[in-house]
RNA sequence: GCCGGGGUGGCGGAAUGGUAGACGCUACGGACUUAAAAUCCGUUGGGCUAACGCCCGUGAGGGUUCGAGUCCCUCCCCCGGCACCA
């Protein structure tokens, strides 16, 4: 008997799919297509941790299974290689990052090869591969063409630390996404994409997809859609007015002043007037002083400064109204002016207190004198001229009317969505196309052009004024206009990680393609992936930089649909043995080489997926690794035991039959642990009887190869079956074979549970009555005591009530 | 503060309103071995009992139900997202 010898098998498989081109995939259009994706990883220094294969492994079982159900399969891997780790190293080692590219995604695929994954190499694709950030480069100049890509001096999130400019999606807790360092706010002239324009398909659209929802609730709040209007108030005694938003125009009768933001222009347009204009311009230095890191603490102490010399009309009842300014007020959303309603807005009524400004009542309630009234729900509007009586909603409607009549307002849909920011003042990233001429301006340099290459540097050293190391680059940098033939200088900015991983699902599906990003007939035939799964720290950045490329490329005509992705699903971390996250500092890091090695790849995928709930992060557990092993083991001797039979034998007929369902279902809704559990349990069961034939065995070694292929591709053949394990089918159940006939059940008194009886299912009640009597436990449980009901649930439970 | 998701043995985790703790790990006992490892067999929520059994038990407290981990109400705690967004 030979022993299980993982290493041996596993690379004798890895290389029979190899040569055969197993998982090769082609346009079969004869078959239904199933496109399974899994994020391609940043290849880094580091190699796989073992967080990077359980996504990989779920989707492997989902992408084996699909084709042993008679699907054409997708199941691509690439390189998202563009990015800050492999430049840091550049400026440390004066190695070109692209040698430090080639040899860390070398590393990363051999590491995914020796894990098993069915992945069509053929399609691998590489962001940093000229041939592919062509098209990247294709799209942006298609963005810029469309009025999408603009260029604007604006104060950004920048970081000390990476020296580059961060879009607001990079921005986590007032600190780099990437390294921590605290974020600070810089005007810089960048490129901006104008995602703003798709936030409102971002939104709706998501009703069309099957995400899970927290992924769903996470986009919609970060596009932070909120209805309202905006209203205007003339300045008195000259020709300006400001203009607010608010969710609240019902409550437009308890706007006591309004406040604008310290950036606001009108104070630049309007500082003849303002009396107080020294001090006024004190705040404003006083607020661009302040980091995003102070903003971010809840120090939410009120401050501001009327501004003398200018008060407002409120045009309900041309009130007279104070104007302030104060730093509470964002000129990045809405107008960068507010009315003031402190009787109903929390922020408002500390202002009010504080400055000790008039707060009035307008919506019936609570105790304005107290906290802000901010129900609304319930409530009647009081002091509110033609408003009063009304409640909270109609008050909304009636009033944004009115205003629309008098031209004084008009209804508005605000988002806390913000233009993305596209410019990274480093090396290892996209050439942004475009050259600029005194002349002409900004302008695409001609498609025959691209891909317009990186030029090799000798320093890759940012610079502190957050000038790209290009700049530096003259024979780069000064070209000719390709509209007047003048000089012009090219863009020194690169495009930041996101812009490769926007589209890279849609290169997959033609990925030698010189012609197009893909060919039409492919993404036809492809488009869109029915199925991605990804971390959850994407939701809000890559999830969706890609569902707006995705879109605009729907509109101008070069992809199907408006939606890249059908289903979005995610998996939790992998944690290291003692709970943390597992990190090289943290000294807890697994390196999956070591667990293939000692265990096999079946082993340590099969341990991934059995783990525990996959959507949730969990400790890493060398014990239970062995646990796996232990079970592929005695899998493993299983063949010494195999008896001839092409019918599952009647000891096992139901068994097979819901294992087959269990299984089945579970793959599907990324129940990989109990569906492991359930395949555990059937072997436990054929152990006991210390039987099995043929008939069951294939069935039982198909359920298991998704999630360990090599070992069961070995058995198939070691015990003779015909074909290869993966050109089987997947085995089907019979829904009334999964019933057995005979089971035991509890029997409960008064709902406890107090024996069972074992009972043919189709057995009446009074069958089961009888042997629930029968039971000496039960016996004496009701004796004495009055039988007041019964309840037979067959299949499940005899509940006598007694008295 | 708002919006999600959770809270079940020593641990990871199972349970269409129907025998809570499947499956795995750990621990303990036994077999095999000169011995250990590996392997195999058994036990493993807590308490009481010589035993048959009984009582308690799914964050806390109420409720609905013949029956609640699951449904409803109140509260506590943990994780994630958003957060001076008008």
């Amino acid at each position: 008997m030979a022993r299980y010898n993982h290493q041996s098998l596993e690379q004798k498989w890895q290389k029979i799919w190899d040569e055969n081109e197993t998982f090769k995939t082609t346009e079969d259009t004869s078959k239904p297509k199933f496109y399974a994706l899994v994020e391609f990883p940043y290849p880094s220094g580091e190699g796989l941790h073992v967080g990077h294969p359980r996504p990989y492994t779920a989707l492997d079982v989902v992408a084996r299974k699909r084709r042993m159900e008679g699907y054409n399969v997708l199941f691509p891997m690439g390189w998202d290689a563009f990015g800050l780790p492999a430049e840091n190293y550049a400026i440390k080692t004066k190695i070109h990052p692209a040698v430090v590219t080639e040899r860390n995604v070398a590393r990363f695929k051999e590491q995914m090869r020796s894990l098993g994954f069915s992945f069509d190499w053929s399609r691998e694709v590489n962001t940093t591969d000229p041939n592919y950030f062509k098209w990247t480069q294709w799209i942006f100049i298609k963005l810029f063409e469309q009025g999408l890509a603009y260029k604007k001096e604006m104060p950004i999130n920048w970081c000390p630390s990476c020296k580059i400019g961060l879009a607001n999606e990079e921005v986590v807790d007032g600190s780099c996404e990437r390294c921590g360092h605290g974020v600070e706010t810089r005007v810089k002239n960048q490129w901006m994409l104008k995602i703003t324009e798709y936030a409102e398909r971002l939104i709706e659209d998501l009703d069309e997809v099957d995400y899970i929802e927290r992924v769903k609730i996470q986009q919609r709040n970060w596009i932070g859609r909120s209805e309202g209007a905006d209203v205007s108030f003339a300045i008195k005694d000259t020709a300006e007015s400001l203009t607010v938003f608010t969710t609240r125009p019902d409550t437009l009768f308890g706007a006591t002043y309004m406040v604008i933001s310290p950036e606001h222009p009108i104070l630049e347009k309007l500082q003849d007037r303002i009396a107080n204009l020294e001090v006024i311009k004190a705040y404003q230095a006083e607020a661009r002083k302040k980091t995003e890191f102070e903003r971010a603490e809840l120090n939410h102490e009120k401050t501001g400064v009327r501004i003398e010399g200018l008060a407002a009309l409120n045009p309900v009842n041309s009130e007279e109204i104070t104007i302030w300014v104060s730093d509470y007020v964002l000129m990045s959303y809405g107008t960068g002016a507010i009315m003031a309603v402190p009787g109903h807005d929390e922020r408002d009524w500390e202002f009010a207190k504080t400055f000790d400004l008039p707060i009035i009542e307008v919506v019936a309630g609570g105790d304005v004198t107290q906290e802000a009234y901010t129900q609304t729900e319930t409530g009647t509007m009081v002091n509110s001229g033609f408003l009063n009586g009304l409640d909270v909603d109609s008050a909304k409607k009636k009033i944004t009317a009115w205003l629309e009549e008098k031209g004084l307002g008009v209804p508005k849909v605000n988002y806390k969505l913000r233009d993305w920011v596209f410019s990274r003042q480093r090396y290892w990233g996209e050439p942004i196309p475009l050259v600029h001429c005194s002349d002409c301006g900004w302008v695409a340099i001609p498609e025959e052009e691209l891909p317009l290459r990186l030029p090799q540097v000798e320093n890759y050293e940012p610079t502190d004024t957050g000038e790209s190391p290009l700049a530096k680059m003259r024979d780069w940098v000064e070209t000719t206009c390709p509209t007047c033939g003048g000089y012009a200088e090219r863009e020194t900015d690169t495009m930041p990680q996101w812009a490769g991983s926007s589209w890279y699902f849609l290169r997959y599906t033609d990925p030698h393609n010189d012609q197009a990003l893909a060919s039409r007939e492919n993404l036809d035939y492809w488009m869109a992936v029915d199925w991605y799964n990804g971390g959850m720290e994407h939701t809000t950045l890559h999830l969706l930089y890609s569902r707006f490329w995705h879109k605009f490329l729907y509109d101008i005509g070069v992809v199907p649909g408006t939606e890249p992705y059908k289903k979005r699903t995610s998996h939790g971390m992998i944690l290291g043995e003692n709970n943390e996250k597992m990190s090289k500092s943290r000294g807890n890091v697994v390196n999956p080489d070591d667990v293939v090695k000692e265990y096999g790849a079946d082993t340590l995928r099969m341990y991934e997926m059995f783990i525990g709930d996959f959507e949730k992060s969990v400790p890493w557990s060398t014990d239970g690794v062995r646990g796996c092993k232990r079970f592929l083991d005695r899998v493993w001797k299983l063949k010494d035991t195999v008896k001839a039979g092409s019918a599952y034998s009647e000891a096992l007929e139901a068994k097979m039959h819901q294992t087959i369902k269990k299984v089945s279902h579970d793959y599907e809704s990324l129940k990989f642990n109990t569906a492991i559990a359930a395949l555990m349990t059937l072997f436990n069961e054929v152990n006991q009887l210390g039987t099995i034939n043929e008939a069951e065995m294939k069935t039982f070694l198909i359920l298991l190869n998704p999630v360990a292929p090599h070992i069961t591709e070995e058995l198939w053949q070691v015990l003779g079956f015909e074909g290869m394990l993966h050109e089987q089918s997947w085995p089907s159940y019979d829904e009334e074979k999964t019933i057995a006939q005979t089971i035991a059940i509890g029997v409960q008194v008064n709902g406890k549970v107090r024996g069972d009886i074992t009972v043919n299912l189709n057995d009446s009640q009074e069958a089961a009555r009888e042997k629930a009597m029968a039971n000496d436990n039960i016996q004496r449980a009701i004796a004495g005591k009055t039988i007041v009901k019964e309840i037979y649930v067959p299949g499940r439970i005899y509940n006598i009530v007694v008295k």
